[in-house]
DNA sequence: GTCTATATCGGGATAGAC
DNA sequence: GTCTATCCCGATATAGAC
């Protein structure tokens, strides 16, 4: 494979992330992959054998980028209210900067969940740590005695959803200004890491 | 229309609803429908011009499923911590119901996002009166100083996601035994209104 | 490795009989 | 109002030249 074939080949994924993150398997066209990247049809034909391919390596990558924060969530090892406050953000920040894979995952989770539970497998996450963690907080009495499950629910949705709902919520919200939008993200970072740290510290 | 008409209608859009909920529109076959239905494609057709006619009609039941719960939110007439556990459990209840629904409407969200505003915009929903409420309470001091739209969305947020997760959630947390995961969505009622009205009650 | 041309098929939509 | 048969286009995929 020389440098020519690379090329191509990021070309095409490139272009295949564009255009099957936004409309999602059906929805996208290889005709409208092929002229993003700036070939022809047969090429994607050549470099991955078929659309379902194609569409799984776009997969993998947008999922795989969304992973290791969790893992870190779940095994850095910081006292509670700090690994918080820096899950917090740095998912935000992560999300932030491709704003439209959560929406995609969600999706191809709920057209094919046994092909995504595959996946998340072998990537060999483990809540366990986290959660003895919290009971540990909860033992010392320093938070209230909260499930770690539900919390654990309630940081991911608190900082996944303002994305995927963003139409809807820009709309309800901001009457549709878009650049308000921009700042209400980067408020949630302090924000929601306070709602949930008062959440479940012990008054 | 006689009464052999509004059955067969009924029974196209009960079977179109269940296809596109959980396929989307381009995932959807419209034989499909038909099978569903117990009926033929031609059929289809003769009542809802096109796919698309047919799809819209589902959409907007499906999205005004969900408004209610919303506008009551707003508009009722209640204090500050009843109204969220009141909301908290009637929204859970209400998608625990028709649990597809919410991934159904993102991914429409995402892929067409000025015909969503449009419907939404139809409710006539507005937010000032539910932010207000939370300015006065932050003037009597019964709570912290939180964002009202910050809150607005973290609610919506802990209530819609554990649904459209699902599959990835109920692995993650409960490697895959889904009767154990409908315990979980039940004690979230409890544990989302304790979680939020915690997170801005006042010490 | 990249292109053009084409095979093939699935699916939305329509015609027309009953 | 409901059916069968069919049209027709669009989209994936392949053949084969360069």
């Amino acid at each position: 494979m020389n440098a020519k074939d690379l090329n191509t080949e990021q070309a095409i994924l490139k272009a295949a992330k564009n255009v099957f993150v936004m409309k999602g398997m059906e929805g996208a066209r290889m005709q409208e992959i092929a002229d993003e990247a700036g070939i022809n049809k047969a090429l994607l034909h050549y470099y991955f054998r078929s659309k379902d391919k194609l569409f799984e390596a776009v997969f993998k990558e947008a999922l795989f980028k969304l992973m290791p924060n969790l893992l870190d969530l779940m095994k850095k090892d910081l006292a509670l209210f700090e690994k918080i406050k820096l899950f917090v953000e740095n998912y935000i920040n992560t999300i932030n900067e491709n704003p439209h894979i959560p929406a995609f995952i969600i999706h191809e989770l709920n057209r094919n969940p046994e092909r995504v539970a595959e996946l998340i497998k072998s990537t060999g996450i483990n809540p366990s740590f986290f959660v003895n963690q919290v009971y540990e907080e909860i033992e010392k009495g320093t938070i209230e005695p909260v499930n770690p499950f539900h919390l654990i629910v309630n940081m991911l949705a608190m900082c996944i959803f303002p994305f995927i709902a963003r139409p809807i919520l820009q709309y309800i919200i901001f009457n549709e200004d878009p650049k308000v939008y921009a700042a209400f993200i980067e408020q949630r970072k302090k924000e929601v890491s306070e709602f949930v740290i008062n959440a479940i510290k012990k008054k």
